[in-house]
DNA sequence: TTTGCTACAATCAAAAATAATCAAAATAAT
DNA sequence: ATTATTTTGATTATTTTTGATTGTAGCAAA
C-alpha cells in the first residue's frame, strides 16, 4: 500500500471518529506502530491532523478559522516561538498589569496565558486585544491609528494614550537584537510605541527566537541593559554580560 | 483512549449534567481518580471548566450565551441592514471625519463602504477597526477597556479618548428608537461612550431598521432632533415631525 | 473548637508511548 | 542484473502517562 493510501484513509478515519489511537490504526491498516507513527508525523507536519499523545485527534475547524483569520505572515520557527510564548505566559501573576505588543510573537504569548488570570492587559495589537477577551480576560486597547500590515496601533495618539498607564511587565517583540544597538525595528512610529511602552513598565521581557540575534533593523526601541530576554537558543555568551537571559528548555 | 478523548467525554458530561465528581468520572471513565484529577486540572487551565472540591462543575458559559446571541441577532433582518448600509456609505465624503459606532449595523454600512475614499474613520469596535484597514482605509480606533461580548471599547478612557476629535460626521447603530425616549441602548457604558460620540459630531447617522422603532430600552443616548436617521421602512410617519428621516428605496 | 472523614497535591515506580537507530525488504535507477 | 534509494518493521533508550501511596489540607459534624 502506498503511504499516500494510508494518508487519505487516516484522515478520513478522523474526520468520521475525531480521535485515533497509533494502536487502533496500526491493526486497521494491518502496518507497524513504527509507520503509523512516520504517518501521523507527516501529516501533522502538513497541518492535517493534531498529534498527540497515544495517537491523533482530527484538527478543529474553528481552531483552522481563527488560524486563516490571524493573517500569520511568518510561519518560521513556530514551534520555537510557542515555547518562548508558553514560558513568557507562566511570567503573568494575578496583580501584574501587562502591556502586550503587537506582533506574532506575543500573539502566541496570548494564546499561551492562562484564562483564569486576574491580570490587567493593555495592549496595541488588534488581533491580541480580540484574544484577550475571547479568552475573557480583562482587556483594553490603545488608541491611535492602525497600522495595515501589522494591526498595530501607533501615532501619536497612541503614544500619548501609552502615557497613562504603569505597567508591572511589558512582553516585546523584536525584529533583531544585538549587543551594540540592542533591541531594533524597521518601522519608527512602531519604535516609537514600543519604546514608550517600555518606559512604563517595571520589567520588559523581549521574546526573541535565536534567529533574532546579531540582527540589526534601523531603529533602536530598547537598550539590552534594560530588558529580561527570553529566548530558545542562545548562540553567543556575550550577550549574558549585557542583559538577563532566560534561555527556555525545550 | 487518548486523554484528549477524556477531556471531551467530561465537557460533554458537565455539558449536560452541570456537575460532576471526581468518583464518578473515575467510575464512568474506567481509569483512576488520579488521572481523573489530573484532567480536571488541565481543563481548568485551559479554563473549560470550574474545578470544586469533590469534582468539577459547568463553567458558566456568558461567553458562548453572547456570542450566539449576537450572531442569531445579526442574522435578523440582514437584506434591510444592508440596504442602510449601503446607502449610508454614499454619505461619506473625501474630506470628511467620520465615527463608527461598534455593532452589527454599522459593521455593515464599514463593509459597503468605498476603498477608494480618502475620509478618515475613527471607530470603537475592534471588528470594524480591521475591516476598515483591510480596506486599505486610514482607521484610528479609540483607547480603553473592551466589553467583551460586543468587541466594543468603552468605559472613562474611551470617552477620554473621544474627546480629541471633532467629527463632521457619525454613524451610530441603535437598539430602540421612540419619540419621547429618543435613542435607547441596555448598556450604560456603551450608551456613555455613544454620548460623547454624538456630541463631537457636526452630524448624526442613526442606521435603524424597522423592527427598532417604537422600542426603548433602559438607557438614552441621544435625542431624535439631533440625529438624522436611515431606515427601511417607517411605519409612523409622527417620526417625521421630530426628526429628519430617510427612508431608503428597496 | 476539636475530631473524624474525605479530597487533595505531591511523589514515585510501573506501564505505555515515543523518537532514534538500524537492518531487512521493497522499489527505483542504472 | 546490479546498485542505489526509499520504505518498512524491529529494537533500543527516553519520555510521557498512569495508578498507587503518602502526608497535608479542607470540610462537616460533634
Amino acid at each position: 500500500m502506498l503511504s499516500e493510501e494510508r494518508y487519505s484513509m487516516i484522515i478520513n478515519f478522523l474526520e468520521d471518529k475525531k480521535a485515533v489511537t497509533v494502536t487502533e490504526l496500526a491493526k486497521w491498516l494491518g502496518t507497524s506502530e513504527s509507520t503509523v507513527r512516520r504517518d501521523l508525523n507527516a501529516l501533522h507536519d502538513m497541518g492535517k491532523l493534531n498529534k498527540v499523545h497515544g495517537g491523533a485527534t482530527a484538527i478543529d475547524e474553528k481552531v483552522n478559522a481563527i488560524e486563516e483569520d490571524v493573517q500569520s505572515k511568518s510561519l518560521k520557527n513556530v514551534e520555537e516561538k510557542k515555547l518562548l510564548a508558553r514560558y513568557a505566559a507562566t511570567l503573568v501573576n494575578d496583580d501584574d498589569v501587562v502591556y502586550v505588543d503587537a506582533g506574532t510573537t506575543t500573539l502566541m504569548f496570548v494564546e499561551a496565558l492562562s484564562p483564569n488570570t486576574r491580570a490587567l492587559f493593555v495592549t496595541n495589537g488588534i488581533a491580541h486585544a480580540k484574544k484577550l477577551i475571547q479568552k475573557g480576560l480583562k482587556a483594553y486597547i490603545i488608541g491611535g491609528q492602525i497600522k495595515l500590515s501589522t494591526e498595530a496601533v501607533i501615532g501619536a495618539e497612541a503614544i500619548n494614550s501609552l502615557r497613562k498607564y504603569n505597567f508591572t511587565k511589558c512582553f516585546m517583540g523584536t525584529n533583531g537584537i544585538s549587543v551594540e544597538s540592542g533591541l531594533t525595528t524597521p518601522d519608527l512610529e512602531e519604535a516609537l510605541v514600543k519604546k514608550e511602552a517600555c518606559s512604563h513598565s517595571y520589567i520588559t521581557y523581549v521574546l526573541a527566537d535565536h534567529t533574532k540575534f546579531k540582527t540589526v533593523s534601523s531603529i533602536t526601541f530598547a537598550l539590552l541593559s534594560r530588558c529580561c530576554v527570553i529566548t530558545d537558543k542562545l548562540t553567543d555568551n556575550k550577550f549574558r554580560d549585557h542583559t538577563v537571559i532566560k534561555e527556555v528548555e525545550q
